[in-house]
RNA sequence: GCGAAAGUGGCGGAACUGGUAUACGCGCUAGACUUAGGAUCUAGUCCCGAGCGAUCGGGUUGGGGGUUCGAGUCCCCCCUUUCGCACCA
């Protein structure tokens, strides 16, 4: 025989599931506030496989658990269709992105339906549609308003085979984060948003977050890369103007022997302008500013830097010192320029080395604290130093660095400094699909915002997709040429459109008020019903699109439209799912390109979606990556089988039994375990916890050791336990145990505490920490009446030998340990 | 280099606050039903030793040390792996 009818099975409850509606909130009527849940959006670039299938499976086994639990909850879901995929399946296959994109929705709501995922979706919404990214446009403008967006024109990084420019955040190791070429460097005018201004209030924000992982939280903050330290200046020695340095080690003034400065910083042409050889270091800082980010930035590149001809002045040690540029000090943080620090910077050591510097040393080894204004031989000295290393651990106390900050400032020589790593975010894309920024550029106005009532502007469905460079919007003429808004004289509009990060920065709240033609969402609804209570997705977005989320709630939030900060209480991140690939000859994630995706058709055609269900959530920790294992699913489809065959024969248990007390015993230390496990996403150790809860009613069904009315009891809890996990089979066994309600009406078993305890059970007897034997003892008994027991076993007294016990230790309802001797030490 | 997490059978992994290590599943072995099975069911399955046997003894959570009656779990040192950041001054 083969497994029970889960075909015809989970279609019948597909489709009774759409017609209840069953994940359906009226958020108008609902008087208390719902639980919100919520997945990463999907973007619509590619086909759903079993990889993914642990994401929704997950969050829908969540959503159903908790309606179970009686917390009425709200479940979402959207689609994140704007992006390069849509268009770059444009261009390859020649369809227009937008009835792409629209299919792949079509296709992969069918998809979620058979995987019996169910979501709200009186609340979808779509972000390539206009009624959606009109709130972008309308976003963006508010921003602009407030000086939170603007355009300038700086180096930015331009991928060469997407054709466009890319967010810091979205270059990974110099690679661009989607098809992993190597970025450029290019001179351009672009849409930035002014993330930087809210550093330290994202920063200060994660320490509220409890319910997010560690893990992220820290990733967010290397990311923003906040450093305290001191600006320093060094006046040029011929006069004029000064350089000036950032430092974290403002303690190490006087052992500045040179300055740095990157080759691309704005002084150098005026520095070099007298030098014999300026030809030469022309030619090397053009070949510096053209290697790409990952060769300079990478480990293995050798440092190279030439004297600019220039001296400056250290206050500090009051001598004149080299001005040097180098491809090891980077333009865009700091101020592109350094004082270098031989003795106390490995990187400064080598390079002074290499060129032959002076190395002076601040801090005597066993000298901490220094005073600045008494800083003298042995502290500062010409040091022996081989190796920058031996210093490590000789940080300076932070009253110390106080104390140089204080005294430079004194002088009027430097001042107290913050710098951040994080940049503000690019948002300008030289693409067609994605949202249009709306703004025109007239001859005499120059940038006018178009008006708000002129919203949305449309993204125009004719174009032509050549994929040659340039975008396709500024080639269509309809578009492009517009009239000012301000003086009606011809103009054009703006063609560059915006990441998609910008989309998925704000959809949670849309969620709330996905028809709302009238403003972006009701603040009202939103006051009542976000921030969104748990969020899932994979740790991709740790910092793109969960950083850009928070920094856009505070931006929403300063515009009196939400009342918190911070729109994800907790947050979990699931492991991905990866797979051996014939391409690589690895285990790497399961993608769609690398080939080593499992579509879930043919699985579901087999052996049933509730398979795949609990396959993959017992797969292993859900936070942990785990391999996909294509034998071991038939273990989850054994299981399914095994509980629908014991339901078949559930009749022909007798009337009463022996052993009643202790299949409900099982019953209830399932519930609590299933409980317990699934308030802490445990999903693996559930599915194993029902799975001996079968074992023990097929025992107990076999061997006819419990009534009738137990085991009943028995399969229609497991049954009940089984629903969050298994849908379709839970479903049709309860309707068939001769419900009449669907389980997600159910209440979820409740534990009798009591029920757990047992009168008699088997003691742990150890003798000097070793397990010897095993005692019935009695719950009730005293710690007299059970030492009696225990001595009168008999293995108990042979391990004894005779030997007198020192002590005895009893543990209730555990072990007893009889200890005879302590061993001294001689 | 800096930061974080983790090392448990042939494999994925269990073990709540220190208290029976190896649950559950895969795989494997033997058997049953079968024309056959990569279907299903039953039994066994951490390692070493003794015994025909039910059993008995010893060992085992990357390595070493410590705390404790008792350590996979806590502390210290070392090794390894994974992830994140990385010429960030």
């Amino acid at each position: 025989m083969s497994g029970y009818e889960h075909k015809s099975i989970e279609g019948k409850w597909q489709e009774r599931w759409e017609k209840q509606r069953s994940a359906e909130v009226d958020l108008k009527n609902a008087r208390e506030k719902y639980y919100m849940l919520m997945m990463f959006p999907y973007p619509s670039g590619d086909r759903l496989h079993v990889g993914h299938g642990r994401n929704y499976i997950l969050g829908d086994a969540l959503y159903r658990y908790l309606r179970m639990r009686g917390r009425r909850a709200l479940n979402p879901m959207g689609w994140d269709s704007f992006g390069l995929p849509a268009e770059n399946a444009a261009i390859q296959r020649g369809i227009h992105p937008r009835d792409w994109t629209l299919d792949n929705i079509r296709v992969m709501k069918k998809q979620f339906k058979r995987w019996g995922i169910l979501y709200d979706w009186s609340k979808e919404i779509t972000s390539c549609l206009p009624d959606y990214y009109k709130w972008n446009q309308w976003l963006f403008l508010r921003m602009l308003q407030s000086g939170l967006a603007y355009k300038r024109r700086a180096p930015v990084n331009w991928c060469p085979s997407c054709l466009t420019v890319l967010a810091n955040e979205q270059v990974i190791e110099g690679a661009c984060e989607r098809c992993g070429t190597a970025v450029e460097q290019r001179e351009l005018e672009q849409w930035f948003l002014r993330i930087t201004g809210f550093a330290d209030r994202l920063l200060e924000g994660l320490d509220g977050l409890s319910g997010w992982p560690e893990k992220v939280k820290s990733m967010q903050r290397n990311w923003i890369g906040r450093s305290v330290g001191a600006e320093i200046d060094f006046p040029l020695a011929q006069g004029g103007e000064s350089i000036t340095v950032f430092t974290t080690r403002p303690d190490t003034v006087h052992g500045a022997t040179f300055l740095v400065l990157a080759p691309e910083h704005p002084l150098v042409a005026k520095l070099i302008a007298d030098h014999p050889q300026r030809a030469e270091i022309a030619a090397w800082i053009e070949k510096v500013r053209k290697t790409p980010r990952i060769e300079r930035e990478g480990e293995s590149s050798a440092k190279e830097g030439r004297f600019s001809g220039a001296m400056a002045m250290n206050h500090a040690s009051g001598e004149a010192v080299p001005i040097w540029l180098a491809n090891y000090v980077l333009p865009d943080y700091g101020s592109g320029a350094i004082m270098a620090v031989p003795a106390h910077d490995s990187r400064d050591l080598a390079f002074a080395r290499q060129e032959g510097l002076p190395v002076r040393l601040v801090y005597h080894p066993d000298d901490r604290a220094v005073d600045p204004t008494t800083l003298a031989e042995p502290v500062l000295g010409e040091g022996r130093i081989r190796n920058c290393g031996e210093f490590d651990g000789l940080l300076p106390a932070p009253e110390t660095t106080q104390r140089f900050i204080a005294w430079l400032d004194a002088n009027g020589w430097g001042r107290a400094k913050v710098t951040y790593r994080l940049r503000d975010w690019l948002i300008s894309r030289q693409r067609y699909w994605g949202t249009p920024i709306p703004v025109v550029y007239c001859e005499a106005c120059g940038v006018v915002p178009v008006p708000e009532s002129d919203l949305p502007v449309e993204l125009p469905y004719d174009v032509e997709f050549t994929g040659r460079e340039g975008n396709p919007l500024s080639r269509n003429a309809s578009f492009v040429n517009t009239t000012c808004p301000r003086c009606q004289a011809a103009a054009r509009r703006e063609t560059d459109t915006m990441d998609t990060f910008v989309d998925s920065s704000w959809y949670y709240l849309r969620y709330l008020a996905a028809r709302d033609s009238q403003r972006i969402f009701d603040p009202e609804t939103v006051s009542r019903w976000a921030p969104v209570d748990q969020y899932i997705g994979g740790i991709e977005h740790a910092i793109l699109h969960l950083l850009y989320a928070r920094f856009i709630c505070r931006v929403l939030h300063d515009m009196g439209l939400v009342s918190f900060e911070e729109p994800f209480v907790n947050l979990f991140n699931q492991g991905m799912i990866t797979n051996f690939a014939e391409k690589t000859g690895r285990v790497e994630k399961m993608s769609k390109s690398k080939g080593n995706a499992i579509s879930p058709d043919a699985l579901i055609e087999e052996m049933g979606a509730d398979t795949e269900r609990v396959y993959t959530l017992f797969l292993g920790p859900p936070e942990d990556e785990v391999e996909w294992s294509e034998e071991a699913v038939s273990g989850a489809y054994r299981f399914l089988n095994r509980i629908w065959r014991v339901a078949q024969r559930i009749a022909d248990c007798p009337p009463t039994a022996p052993s009643d007390e202790a299949l409900e015993r099982l019953r209830h230390v399932t519930i609590h375990r299933v409980t317990r496990d699934l308030d802490r996403f445990k999903f693996n150790t559930a599915v194993a916890a029902l799975m001996e809860f079968l074992n023990g009613l097929t025992r107990a069904v076999d061997d006819k050791t419990a009534s009738k009315i137990r085991c009943e009891a028995a399969l229609d809890t497991l049954v009940q336990l089984l629903h969050p996990m298994a849908p379709h089979i839970s479903e049709e066994l309860w309707e068939m145990r001769g419900h009449s309600e669907s389980l997600l009406d159910t209440d979820w078993p409740v534990v009798d505490e009591k029920r757990l305890l047992r009168e008699q059970f088997q003691l742990v007897v150890q003798v000097d920490g070793k397990l010897r034997d095993r005692v019935e003892v009695e719950s009730s008994w005293s710690e007299k009446e059970v030492r009696a027991a225990v001595l009168a076993s008999p293995k108990v007294v042979e391990h004894l030998g005779g030997r007198e016990i020192e002590k005895f230790v009893f543990i209730p309802g555990r072990l007893a340990n009889l200890v005879t001797r302590k061993e001294h030490p001689v």
